[in-house]
DNA sequence: GCCAACGTTGGC
DNA sequence: GCCAACGTTGGC
C-alpha cells in the first residue's frame, strides 16, 4: 500500500465530483510533468491518494480517493481540441499517462493549508519540499497525520 | 552541456 | 493582480 497526494482545482475536479458518484472511477488525466507523470506510473490498485484543491477560496486537503486502474496512455495527448493536447507525443511512444480513482471519503471540513504548515510533522512533505508538483507520494504518517486531520471537526 | 528566456503553478 | 518558484525550450 502506498499513500499519495495529488493536488486539483476544485472546479475542474473537486471532492464533490467523486462524492456525486461513488463506485464511479474518474480518469485523473491531463498530467503534463514528467516527475508527476513517473508518480503516476509508480501507483498500484488500491493505493490510497489525498485530494488537495489549489488556485480556490478554500485551500487545502478535501478527502480521499484510491487508485483504481493503474497507468494508461491518456487519450487526451492526442485530441487537438483538448487543452491537454501534446502535439510532440505520438501514438506509437506516447508520453502521458492517467490512473483511474474512485471516491472513498469527504473530510468534514478542507483541511487548510495553513494547517498544514504549521505542523513540524509536514516539514519534510512533499508538499512543501517540491512546491509546483502536483502528483506527490506521501509516507504512512505524513498519510495518516492528514486523515486524521480530516476526521476533526472544523 | 550551459544558460537565458519564457511559461506555468499556485499562494497571497 | 502580483510575484516567487521552478520546469521547459532553444540557441550556442
Amino acid at each position: 500500500m502506498q499513500y499519495w497526494l495529488v493536488k486539483s482545482e476544485p472546479n475542474e475536479c473537486s471532492i464533490e465530483d467523486f462524492h456525486r458518484s461513488p463506485g464511479i472511477p474518474i480518469p485523473w488525466d491531463g498530467v503534463r510533468n514528467y516527475q508527476a507523470r513517473n508518480f503516476l506510473n509508480q501507483m498500484a490498485q488500491g493505493d490510497a491518494v489525498l485530494l488537495y484543491h489549489s488556485s480556490c477560496q478554500h485551500i487545502g486537503i478535501s478527502g480521499i480517493l484510491n487508485v483504481t486502474r493503474t497507468a494508461y496512455t491518456d487519450p487526451l495527448q492526442f485530441q487537438p481540441e483538448s487543452p491537454y493536447f501534446d502535439a510532440k507525443s505520438k501514438v506509437d511512444k506516447p508520453r502521458w499517462v492517467a490512473v483511474d480513482m474512485v471516491f472513498t471519503q469527504k473530510f468534514s471540513g478542507i483541511v487548510p493549508l495553513a494547517r498544514l504548515k504549521s505542523l513540524t510533522a509536514l516539514s519534510e512533505c512533499y508538499l512543501f519540499t517540491h512546491k509546483r508538483l502536483s502528483v506527490m507520494p506521501l509516507t504512512f504518517q505524513e498519510f495518516t497525520l492528514m486523515e486524521h486531520l480530516g476526521g476533526l471537526p472544523t
